[in-house]
DNA sequence: CGAAACCTTGACTTAGGTCAACAAAAGTGG
DNA sequence: CCACTTTTGTTGACCTAAGTCAAGGTTTCG
């Protein structure tokens, strides 16, 4: 499953269901159009940024970030993908982004030249991009308009199914009122995406432990003891 | 034109092209497809954030911005678009942004059935969407590892036909090293663009004027004076 | 001409960055 | 299985870039 382990705790009544049906709507599958499937490991590079782009990938299980540099070294993690969706467009110049694993991954390959033959495959990608397009601009809004509290609360609830993120369905019954998250990503990786620091993120996590709303099982496992305290502090109620 | 009039100063050699071909290669139209076509003056809104989405739209003329809103206000501009720039695709959800215009602009119309009809038409979306998603990659850098002056150079920079942005030619003849250039935003928009504030600015523009990298002739018109010690400023190089 | 919108500048505050020390995991090899 | 190194995460003390608040200057427009 996708960056975290939709293990549900499912304390009080019924279980929720769990990753299932994801926030992101459209989803990318190639498998029908043939091309090629390799594996990678954990932190393994797929393409550089600045190599030039041949083929469109899918990722199909596992977890993968892509990212850009500047010439001193500071990072930013652009997008954060999970199964289904696609990577590597390029409109035939070079890769804009670095895309590297964050787990194990699995990833599904085709030659760019069928992509641009196959009218079916413009159409999934039209829809996959459209919806990528909506990720990147509420990421915008993160970046540029919210406080260190409200990035990290946002990012947590991203990775709570159906919430958060575009299919939100807003509080769901009181008794189910946690969660337990997998990070699939180190704290340089999270500080790297939300435009912050290391230390702020591991401080804001302490935080938010101290304040009772998480537990931080492990360092990357951490259950959500009230999703609906932690959704208030995204900025967005 | 887009965004800034390309009214080259030319003073030295051979006067630039300016504006002709832009950095943004992939570049939609319709008009082949019929539709409506529409006029809006200065600020006028195209749709809201919310709002159902039922047409596909092609800024033709003028200049654009989508925006999206935090419930106390906030605002963050997320692209800014110019002629050839597609936007309004939602895949069957509403609107994530409003689509406001920035300067009177003329604007073609497809009904999204129809879109969803058209085999050349899902090709050269996914051509423009590709393209705005680069734009959106490098904003994020922008919005979450840039300092103030790194943000306003490089936003300075995008608007300098065949500099700053994708299709960046590098340095070009030593002797005509200057450009003029014409916002056609307000302080406040440049702000919440670039994810400051209006007085951050406004207060690096006079220092970018007080170190005479810049001459400013009225708010909203600039006058590049040394287009390499801007890009300099972009943290790109 | 006067009002409204927009821009600039200064004084002060603060959220988050930097630097540094240490703690805790996770590999590695004997 | 246990030292030992390496990587990763946490915490504190301090600093600074950018935000806030406030006053005044310019432009624009009715």
């Amino acid at each position: 499953m996708a960056y975290f382990e939709a293990s549900v705790t499912g304390q009080g009544s019924g279980a929720r269901t769990g990753g299932a049906a994801l926030c992101a709507p459209v989803k990318a599958s190639f498998s029908e159009f043939g091309g090629k499937t390799s594996e990678y490991e954990t932190h393994a590079v797929v393409y550089y940024e600045g190599d030039d782009a041949k083929r469109l990938y899918e990722l199909v299980r596992g977890s993968l970030m892509l990212y850009k540099l500047l010439p001193d070294g500071r990072r930013q993690v652009v997008e954060v993908l999970r199964p289904g969706d696609i990577f590597g467009l390029a409109n035939g110049n070079e890769h804009d982004c670095t895309a590297e694993t964050l787990t194990d991954s699995v990833v599904q390959e085709i030659d760019l030249r069928q992509v641009e033959r196959s009218d079916e495959l413009q159409r999934t990608l039209t829809k996959c991009l459209t919806n990528q397009m909506r990720v990147l601009h509420e990421h915008a809004v993160l970046l540029g308009r919210k406080s260190a509290v409200e990035r990290v609360a946002s990012f947590f609830m991203h990775l709570v199914p159906d919430r958060g993120g575009l299919g939100c369905t807003g509080p769901q019954d009181e008794e189910n009122d946690s969660f337990d998250l997998q990070l699939h990503m180190t704290r340089q990786e999270i500080a790297d995406y939300l435009g912050l620091t290391i230390e702020t993120v591991s401080r804001v996590v302490s935080d938010l432990k101290r304040r009772g709303v998480i537990r931080v099982d492990k360092a990357d496992k951490i259950h959500l003891n009230r999703i609906c305290s932690l959704c208030q502090m995204t900025g967005m109620h």
